[in-house]
DNA sequence: CTCGTTGCTTTCCATGTCGGAAAGTCTGCC
DNA sequence: GGCAGACTTTCCGACATGGAAAGCAACGAG
């Protein structure tokens, strides 16, 4: 086993790596959860561009979306799953690796 | 102004953003030169592949492509210029930012 | 109860990018 | 002149992406 400084094997990931989503998992991976406007607004994206992107990380199971109603307004709230957050760290450990830190 | 801590001004660059770009690219800062045939097996993908990409890389200005003929063989060395290795730390420095290193 | 609005989602579509396969180019050797 | 080596360029078919617009569900207003 080749052990890794930061305990996280580097992996390249397809799914993580396109801009927009590397962006959308830097955000998420720094928080618990953030709502999807706050997102969509950091992210300077269109509401459709982010939810497809949002569908994708889902998809790979890298993002959960939460729906609230609250104060009578709806709330979409994202965050990364357990899975996700790992390989976003391998993925960043492979960045690291290759652009050899 | 903002100053950046590695003095470089943090900047995406769809140009190398690429996986097999980024790849290039990283492979070609860590040395003066390489060559064709090294980067093509470091990156691993076909000649054509790799020719391709590195013409991106030129067209941008960030790569340089000597043609020699050594012991009547040829041989084709890359590296980065000046603006590509500058271009590569900017990029790097923004994944750091974005990745919230 | 019906309508308009907010907040996303999905569809449609026009581009763009990518990689594999194959043909092409250039140079030196036989 | 013909051939091999080392790239290059061309020709696709397969996706990936973003913008625009239509869809939807949940309210609040009238």
């Amino acid at each position: 086993m080749t052990a890794t400084p930061a305990g996280t094997t580097p992996q390249f990931d397809a799914v993580i790596h396109p801009p927009p989503r590397l962006q959308i998992c830097g955000l998420l991976a720094a928080v618990d959860t953030m709502e999807f406007a706050a997102v969509r607004d950091q992210v300077g994206v269109s509401d459709s561009v982010l939810s497809k992107h949002v569908k994708q990380l889902e998809e790979a199971g890298y993002a959960r979306v939460q729906k609230a109603t609250i104060a009578s307004r709806q709330r979409t709230s994202l965050s990364l799953t357990k899975v996700g957050r790992r390989a976003f760290d391998a993925h960043v450990a492979e960045l690291r690796r290759i652009t050899g830190v």
